[in-house]
RNA sequence: GCCCACAUAGCUCAGUCGGUAGAGCACGUUCUUGGUAAGAACGGGGUCACCAGUUCGAAUCUGGUUGUGGGCUCCA
């Protein structure tokens, strides 16, 4: 890492390093440690590689400007300033230079050098020049290998043969210090192992996990679709997919319902003036569509359903007696998203949160959020999710309300999190204008984060729209606001979702839960007999009643991840009985049709997901 | 939005040096009625994303637009 923090984290560092190593020489790790200790070994080797990455870019293009460049999760970066931009060929020649410095086995030497003297050194490397100016010591460190020095803190391995396996993946552009008002620096990614066999498998993942893809499973499936012709992020969700969604949907309110939520709707558009009143006209424009004219009105479509809610709050005087108030909506929004983040059914620009707002008294906040955390780690657990990260974001930059009542609030969130011993880790700064959060991330096949259900402490829109109650002294007080999701939106949640099963959805889940299979034709009858029983019994049932061989229907069967292949034909017929193979490709022998739909009564019942 | 790459039949993809396009699957018709992952034959299907330009001639070269992919920034 480059010296961008303070000398305490210095010590700390090479003191965890210390300790590790003296943990080592008395041989009391345990695997846990041990694999921190790799962790740590690998960080240093992959930093090495990103100089050496760099040295070989310095060597290749003349002018070279340096950024930085970290280790990352299985990997490392570097960012350039070059004289031209770098095209995917370049990475097999900046490969080969890297093997040559590597082969040379330079080492890798530390010095300190005064500040005064690290401007001058570095004074054609404006970024790095950047870098010193806003260290707090008198001296930095720079390192050196080969012909290539870098400011940077270390550490590093002993030379540049220390080095394992490695291999550029890809290019792409990145801001410098993440500022977009900043020039674009170009970004070159490698990911490093011990040993070759360890990348190979690291890359043979990495191409397993692209079959999980929900954007080329939701095709294979027939999950959905988005068009060119009706505009990018913008959903067509298919028969299959919508009946998926309308599962998750039916189980999402009731188990609202159980919980004391009720169930409304609100329109899709509304006058502009709502929202200007609301503060999103000036704190969240950006994302805002533009207003259209009705009867010489301006009119726009709803980014978020909570005024709907507020509005509906305000028909009448609530009393403390009855809050809190809980209301709940599958609600559509449209966001304008730029184009470049649009990813599937993940990022998109119409999506329907699984909205709700609770409106209630500050001493019932407490309560309130530990319901919601605990809703959200009920759903995530139902659907499957045990991986999932929480964050706790606090004030940002700009923000309504007191300081006081963020403070408060934030004590509250971080209390909750801590009674229900969830780990979680402070995301500071990230909250939003109107109040602290606290989101849970979920990851897709490839490892990356997204944004989940979040649970979102509101000050800001009960004052503009002045949301009270009769307190129990008969006076007016203003609620405390909770806007939150349990799965985020459909559409990411569906994202994640086919991610997480790789398309082989739970049976309670399966679009199809089974496929009648008849081997001839004069099977059909029996065939579509059984499907009536079974679907008579609320199950989900297809007849293959084409005229195909029955490979050819099983294949597909198992292609399309149907959980149950029923297969029919003479002996089945005789003895009034079907079967079963599972989509695991297990073949169960015969069994009659009641025995079968006890068997996947039991197992729709348990959401279990990955039984058959 | 920014950087780089990509766009050929419904899908997955070939297409050499610039000379008006091909496979497999899918779809249609016919034959086949087959016991646990692809039965066979024949047939229909493309303004090579779109708009310009260069050229005798463009899927192919150049520019622009739209969309997609990987990042960056931003977010459910």
């Amino acid at each position: 890492m480059f010296l961008l923090s303070s000398e305490q984290s210095w010590l700390r560092i090479d003191l965890s390093l210390i300790i590790a190593w003296g943990l080592c020489l008395v041989q009391c790790r345990n695997s846990k440690m041990a694999a921190e200790e790799k962790e740590a070994r690998l960080e240093k080797m992959r930093h090495s590689a990103a100089h050496v990455m760099a040295e070989a870019v310095q060597s290749l293009f003349q002018g070279t400007k340096f950024g930085i460049g970290p280790a990352i999760e299985d990997g490392f970066y570097y960012d350039f300033e070059l004289p031209r931009a770098l095209v995917p060929d370049d990475l097999p020649t900046i490969e080969a230079k890297m093997k040559e410095i590597i082969a040379a086995n330079a080492a890798f030497a530390k010095e300190e050098m005064d500040k005064a003297k690290a401007l001058q050194f570095f004074s054609d490397q404006p970024y790095k020049l950047e870098l010193i100016e806003e260290l707090p010591d008198e001296t930095v460190t720079i390192y050196r290998q080969g012909s290539f020095v870098d400011l940077c803190r270390g550490p590093h391995v002993n030379s540049t043969g220390n080095i394992g396996a490695f291999k550029l993946t890809s290019i792409a552009g990145a801001y410098w210090r993440g500022d977009e008002k900043r020039p674009m620096l170009q970004r070159i990614y490698g990911v490093a192992f011990d040993t070759q066999a360890e990348l190979e498998d690291y890359l043979a993942r990495l191409a397993e996990a692209s079959k999980r893809d929900h954007r080329k499973l939701g095709k294979e499936l027939d999950l959905f679709s988005l068009h060119d012709e009706a505009g990018p992020g913008l959903v067509h969700w298919h028969p299959k997919g919508a009946l998926v969604r309308e599962i998750i949907e039916d189980f999402w309110k009731k188990e609202h319902r159980k919980r004391g939520y009720d169930i409304v709707y609100t329109p899709h558009i509304a006058k502009v003036d709502l929202w200007k009143t609301s503060g999103h006209w000036d704190f969240y424009r950006e994302n805002l569509y533009s207003p259209m004219d009705i009867e010489g009105q301006e009119y726009i479509i709803k980014p978020m359903n909570c005024l709907g809610h507020i509005l509906m709050y305000k028909t009448q005087l609530r009393s403390y007696r009855n809050l809190p108030l809980r209301w709940a909506e599958l609600g559509t929004v449209y966001r304008y998203e730029r184009s470049g983040v649009l990813h599937g059914l993940a990022r998109v620009r119409g999506f329907t949160q699984d909205d709700a707002h609770i409106f209630c008294r500050p001493d019932q906040l407490e309560a309130e959020v530990t319901e919601v955390v605990q809703l959200a780690c009920f759903m995530l657990d139902t659907f499957g999710f045990h991986d999932y990260e929480l964050l706790l974001s606090t004030r940002p930059e700009k923000y309504a309300g007191t300081i006081q009542s963020w403070e408060e609030a934030t004590e509250a969130l971080r209390k909750v999190l801590q009674c229900l011993e969830l780990g979680y880790t402070i995301d500071p700064g990230e909250g939003v204008f109107y109040g602290p959060k606290i989101d849970i991330k979920l990851r897709d096949a490839l490892g990356r984060l997204w944004q989940g259900p979040t649970i979102q402490v509101d000050f800001n829109l009960p004052q503009r729209f002045d949301v009270n109650y009769i307190g129990d002294d008969g006076s007016e007080h203003q609620v405390v606001m909770v806007h939150r999701t349990v799965l985020g939106s459909m559409e990411r949640f569906m994202a994640c979702l086919i991610e997480h099963y790789a398309g082989a959805f739970p049976v309670w889940l399966s679009p199809v839960q089974a496929v009648i299979i008849p081997i001839a034709d004069r099977h059909l009858d029996y065939a579509h007999h059984l499907a009536g029983e079974l679907r008579e019994g609320g199950m989900r049932v297809q007849v293959d009643d084409r005229s195909e061989r029955m490979n050819l229907k099983i294949r597909e069967a198992q292609l399309g991840k149907v959980p149950y292949m029923l297969v029919v034909g003479d002996k089945e017929l005789d003895s009034s009985t079907v079967s079963l193979r599972l989509r695991n490709g297990e073949d169960l022998g015969s069994l009659t049709a009641s025995e079968f739909m006890s068997r996947v009564k039991s197992v729709i019942e348990a959401r279990v997901p990955d039984k058959l």
